[in-house]
DNA sequence: ACATTCAATGAACGTTTATTCAATGTTGTT
DNA sequence: AACAACATTGAATAAACGTTCATTGAATGT
């Protein structure tokens, strides 16, 4: 009952770990079951043990993204120039500390604005908009007088922009040094 | 003499113009030679009558970018903070104005980061380093009280992720709105 | 001890992909 | 008008890829 299973999840997280790595690196067609079997140390027969195909494991790795790190960003009622200090402040933390979560913000930004993805990917992805309900905060913010004057929306994508782009670079080259996370919010000051 | 050259490279640079669409939205891997074929209008085998393969059709872009937009980016004896704010105005001019310049970012980007681009792609771009040059003119400017302080690699990191990240939308969703490039030079600037 | 379930492999299959090539139409030159 | 050079096509090829499957060996439950 336990002992099997607990195997089967220990090496299907295996497979997630290196599968993530890879995907962020080399894309959805560019990295292949056997790169990911290969990393993980098994046959290429054997993935189809623990997953029924490449799509539906891009896709547990997305659903993981949606209900796990991107869905603990809420405002809870803060100050909105508070929020984005310690959206950018915790999502810089990640990086430093927890690479996998890190990645999966890559993972989740290649899922949304690759056209290299399957289908489903994209259906469960449709909806999933951050820019919107974050330039309703900075609305709040303007009228607050703690958030610049400018077009809301483009004020979310500069600060998305800046913070996955950082991500991405120290994703990847793990030797950078990490920018700090008041630069970033800079960007939304009000002088 | 001109007449059948001119036709070909006209035909060369509509499938440079496609082939840099896919690539930025696809990848590398993503992209096969039919979708570029079909995208311009013609059969899969008279593409490689004007590219010897597909790694040579992404090679010849990213050569492209090598020696065009990238190379026009000189401090020319500037004031370091002037330097920063006139690349930022330009860049983000481009992506309203010049698409095809603003991909060439992307492409440039994709090239430099993924691994799904051929060995050949990266001997290319090896040496090819914008953090490093950009953080001695941040120095500069903090000599000069106009930059704030840190890392100086870290603030160029800062500055160039947000720079791309921002390119990236725009030229993937030409209908969202375009940040401003004091939002994004606020990045570096002393207080 | 035995039967059953599961983990694991490697070969086989069909498809897709990049690439080649022989054949055919088209265009510029003389 | 005729010829040579070029443009274009569609079929052929070989490798790589995702996926299936029969088979084997080990662990589990009875």
């Amino acid at each position: 009952m336990t002992i099997r299973e607990d195997q089967k999840e220990k090496r299907r997280q295996e497979i997630l770990f290196e599968g993530l790595n890879l995907f962020i690196q080399k894309g959805y067609s560019g990295t292949t079951i056997k790169d990911i079997a290969n990393a993980v140390g098994m046959s290429v027969g054997l993935m189809f043990h623990y997953f029924a195909s490449k799509e539906e494991l891009y896709l547990a790795l997305v659903s993981q993204g949606i209900e796990g790190p991107m869905n603990s960003l809420q405002p809870m009622g803060l100050e909105p120039m508070k929020f984005f200090e310690m959206t950018a402040e915790r999502i810089l933390n990640y990086i430093k500390t927890q690479p996998f979560i890190a990645k999966m913000f890559l993972l989740m930004h290649q899922a949304h604005f690759s056209a290299d993805v399957p289908a489903s990917v994209k259906e469960l992805l449709s909806g999933f908009d951050i820019y919107s309900p974050t330039a309703e905060i900075i609305h709040l913010g303007q009228k607050n007088g703690t958030i610049r004057q400018g077009d809301p929306l483009a004020l979310s994508i500069a600060f998305w922009s800046a913070i996955q782009g950082v991500a991405e670079t120290l994703a990847l080259h793990s030797d950078m040094p990490c920018p700090e996370s008041a630069w970033i919010t800079d960007i939304l000051q009000a002088k």
